[in-house]
DNA sequence: GCCTTAAATTGAACATGTTCAGAAATGCGA
DNA sequence: TCGCATTTCTGAACATGTTCAATTTAAGGC
C-alpha cells in the first residue's frame, strides 16, 4: 500500500505515480475536470482503471496533487520574488499574483478542488485536518511576508493577521475562479481595489484611537474561528 | 413537458411533484443528501426512475427546489417580522435569523446547494442567470429593511448596499453551513459580532469626511461586480 | 364514445466514479 | 536460485446519477 506515503514506495511506483498525475493534468487542461473520466486518465497513463485508486483515494486527489506540486513549487520561488521590496502592499501582491500565474493554466480544474472545499465533511476540505500542513505553509507565507515589510503590526494582532491576510487570498482565488471576464481582469480590479486598503487598514490599527476597535475584531474572529 | 413551467402542469401532475419533492426532502433530512438516491426517493415517491428526471433536471434540483419554497415562505412571514422594529440592526438580524430558522433542519442538504454555487458554469449558480430572480427577491428583502430603518444611506450608496448585505447574509450561511459547534454558537457569535459593526459601518460612511473613501470603495465594488 | 395529440410515467440501458478479489511483479532472506 | 511476503497492478463488478425509447394515461374535439 503507498498512497499517504505510510510506506515509502519504490522508483517504479513514483514513477507510475507521477505518470497517472501528469495525465490527469494534461486531460484536465485539455478538457476540463468534469469532461475528463477515470478511464481517460487511466488509458492516458497507460495503467488500468483501478491504478489511479492504488494512489488517490479519488478524482479530486488528483486536483490535489496538483495543488501539492504549486505549494512545492512556492516554497523555492517564492522567497526570493518577495526578497525584492519591503513594501507590504507589493510583497502582498507578489504572493498572490505568483499563485494565480500558476493556476493559471488550469483555472477550470480548481472547480474541482473548490468543490472539495465547501464540503467540509470532505477529508481534503482546505479547513479540515488532513489539510493542516499545507495550510499551514500558506499561512506561514504571509507571516513572512509581514515580518520584512515596512509595516509594524500591533502585538495582539501578530498572531491572527497572516491567517486573515490566508483567507482573503482565498476569498480572491474564488472569485478568480469565478471570474469570467476576459484574462480575469476583474480579478486585478479586485486586488487593486481591496489590497491597497488592506494595507492601509494595518497600518491604521496602529494607532491608538483603533485599540478598542481592533480588540472586538479580533475576539470576534478569535472566537469564530477554531 | 412540464419543468419550467413552459406549460402549465394538471393537478395531478402538480401533486406527483409535490409528491416527489417531499418524498426527497425527508429522505435527505433522514440521511442526508449524498446517502440518498434518487432510486430511494423515487420509490419513497411510489413513482419509477425516471419519473423525477421528468420533473427535475437533477438531484441538486430538488435542493434548488425546496429552497424556493423557503424563499415562498420568507414572501409572506418576512415582512411582519421586519415590522417589529426599525432598528437596522434588528432588522438585518431578523431576516438571517429567519433564513437559518428555515435551513435550520436542513443544514446538512444545504451542501448540495453550496456545490452548486460554487460551480460557475452550473446553470443553477446562484450568481448565474437562472436564478436571477430569487436573488433579486432576496436582495429586495435587505432593500426593505434599508428602506423603513433608522440608518440614513449615502445616495450613491442605495443602488448597491442591498446586493452587498444580500452578499454577507451569503458568506453567513456558507459559515453556518460548515459550522459545526453545538447549535451553531459560532454563528451566533459571528453575526453579534459583525451586524453590529456594519450598522456602524453604514452610520459612519455618511460622514462628509468618509466621501473619498467610499467612492472609492463603491468604485472597486462597480468595477467588480457583473 | 372514439380518435388524436400531448402529457405523464415506466424501467431498462448508459456513463462514470469507485471497489475489490485476485494476478503479476518485485524485493529479499535463506 | 528458490520461496515467500509485500507491493503493484488488473479488469470485472458495483453503485448511482442520468437518459431515453416505449408505453400508459389524460384532455379535447368530433
Amino acid at each position: 500500500m503507498v498512497r499517504g506515503g505510510e510506506k515509502q514506495a519504490t522508483a517504479k511506483a513514483e514513477e507510475t505515480r507521477e505518470r497517472i498525475v501528469d495525465a490527469a493534468l494534461k486531460l484536465f487542461r485539455d478538457q476540463g475536470f468534469d469532461q475528463t473520466t477515470m478511464r481517460d486518465i487511466a488509458a492516458e497513463a497507460d495503467v488500468a482503471t483501478g491504478a489511479a485508486y492504488y494512489y488517490f483515494r479519488s478524482k479530486e486527489e488528483l486536483v490535489m496533487a496538483f495543488y501539492v506540486r504549486t505549494v512545492e513549487e512556492a516554497r523555492t520561488l517564492l522567497p526570493p520574488a518577495m526578497a525584492r521590496s519591503n513594501d507590504l502592499g507589493k510583497r502582498l501582491r507578489a504572493i498572490i499574483d505568483f499563485k494565480l500565474g500558476q493556476f493559471a493554466e488550469h483555472r477550470r480544474l480548481l472547480i474541482g478542488l473548490a468543490r472539495i472545499g465547501i464540503d467540509p465533511d470532505h477529508p481534503l476540505s482546505p479547513f479540515g485536518n488532513e489539510t493542516r500542513s499545507i495550510r499551514d505553509e500558506g499561512i506561514a507565507e504571509f507571516e513572512a511576508a509581514l515580518h520584512g515589510s515596512n509595516v509594524r503590526v500591533p502585538k495582539d494582532l501578530q498572531a491572527d493577521l497572516p491567517r486573515l491576510l490566508w483567507l482573503y487570498q482565498m476569498g480572491v482565488i474564488l472569485f478568480w475562479i469565478f471570474d469570467s471576464s476576459p484574462k480575469q481582469a476583474r480579478t486585478r480590479t479586485l486586488l487593486d481595489g481591496t489590497l491597497d486598503l488592506i494595507v492601509r487598514l494595518i497600518r491604521l490599527s496602529s494607532l491608538p484611537l483603533m485599540g478598542p476597535l481592533r480588540r472586538r475584531l479580533l475576539q470576534t474572529i478569535q472566537a469564530v474561528t477554531i
